[in-house]
RNA sequence: CGAGGAAAACAGACAGUCGCGUGGGCAGGCCGAAAGGCCGUCCAUGAGGAAAGUCCGGGCUCCACAGGGCAAGGAUAACGGGUAACGCCCGCCGAAGGCGACUUCAGGAAAAGUGCAACAGAGAUAUACCGCCUGUGCGGCUUGGCCGCACAGGUAAGGGUGGAAAGGUGCGGUAAGAGCGCACCCGACGGCUGGGAACUGUCCGUCGCUGUAAACUCUAUCCGGAGCAACACCGGUAUGGGAGCAGGAGGCAACUCCAAGGCUGGCCCGGCCGCUCCCGGGGUGGCUUGAGCGUGCCGGCAACGGUACGCCUAGAUAGAUGACUGUCAAAUACAGAACCCGGCUUACAGUUUUGCUCGCGCC
């Protein structure tokens, strides 16, 4: 993956929320949905509900930074959204990146696997 | 050494591996006719003391306006200075607190007018309830006087109420009393002294006035409105978002279930397109060199000003600083620029420095 492509416009976050799958673990809700592009999509949802600016931007860093980490296990032509919760900012990060893990696991997101 | 109070600085550092924004470089790669774009790589740089609350003061932009005045509304309130300006800052005065260093302050006017002051209390700019005193009348008695009652008058010293009773204490004075007189004290005003001024005082004179303006009000000074989503340009381009476009079945009905414009397609996803109504966008500039920051010297008690030299220090646009490992005793606080400055207010773990006050000990 080079420079992440990211979603930008509301109705598509609406689209996802919809029509996609989701998945729930502790510290994130990940939604996705194949997109026909031939890459993936990222994009990161962080209510103001979870705190002041300082909190938000750090939940946004870190579920940036397990996308980032991981992309490359993914398959390809999918867009996935993350969506924060309180304990996205102060979890350990191992919990955080075997969370994403095993929540592309149920989704049948991992590359090589059936 | 202990306790206290003031001012200031910092806001994890370093190393390594991945990753991001911005700017610049490259006989580099790909696309393109070109302008250029994308990628790669290297270098530089990349949040705060409050970036926060959006409470004041400005710059900048547009709108209104010939100039000026009046009214309304709002803000401020000792004095002197600083500043682009301020409701900010410094100094100083006054008041309150503290042994002290020092801290705190909604600090103009109640001789313009209107209002309010509950309850208590006899009376709240004004009063005689009790008491005290004088006189007259009547009565009594232990009869040169005393006591009781009634009436007329004097009295704010005493009692009681209250936040406050109209200066306080003492002496004189008086029928009893009263600033009525005197001494000291307190307060207001005027003079004089000192000070640039607010103000001040072992001085002089006059006076003794209820509180409340965070009640209306009056006085003095200041204030046109909206904000970078401002505004300007690119061009009349590119073309976005939302709802509807289909009905059928069950049921008296509310409602429930299935299905839901056209094309591609076996279906889902995805893509493209048409009609009606509604709502509106895109790109670039503004955007960071500025009442700027650092150091030295000069002036000033200080805020601050002057001068010389040096420095350039985020500009994103769904929004860049993150993850992991190691070392340091620990670093886990409050918290993220969004046009830019000067302040105020609020939040805050911990560390360091400077000078100061009080107490104890030692020389």
């Amino acid at each position: 993956m080079k420079r992440a492509v990211t979603l930008k416009e509301n109705y598509e976050f609406r689209r996802l929320y919809q029509k996609g799958a989701s998945a729930v673990g502790g510290g994130m809700v990940l939604y996705c949905r194949k997109n026909r592009l031939g890459h993936n999509r990222l994009g990161v949802t962080v209510s103001v509900k979870l705190g002041h600016a300082v909190v938000r931007n750090r939940a946004r860093r870190r579920l940036r930074e397990v996308y980032r980490l991981n992309g490359d296990k993914l398959r390809q032509g999918y867009d996935i959204i993350l969506v924060a919760r309180t304990r996205t900012a102060t979890a350990p990060w191992k919990d955080l990146n075997s969370t994403f893990l095993r929540l592309c696991r149920k989704l049948d997101l991992l590359e090589g696997e059936a």
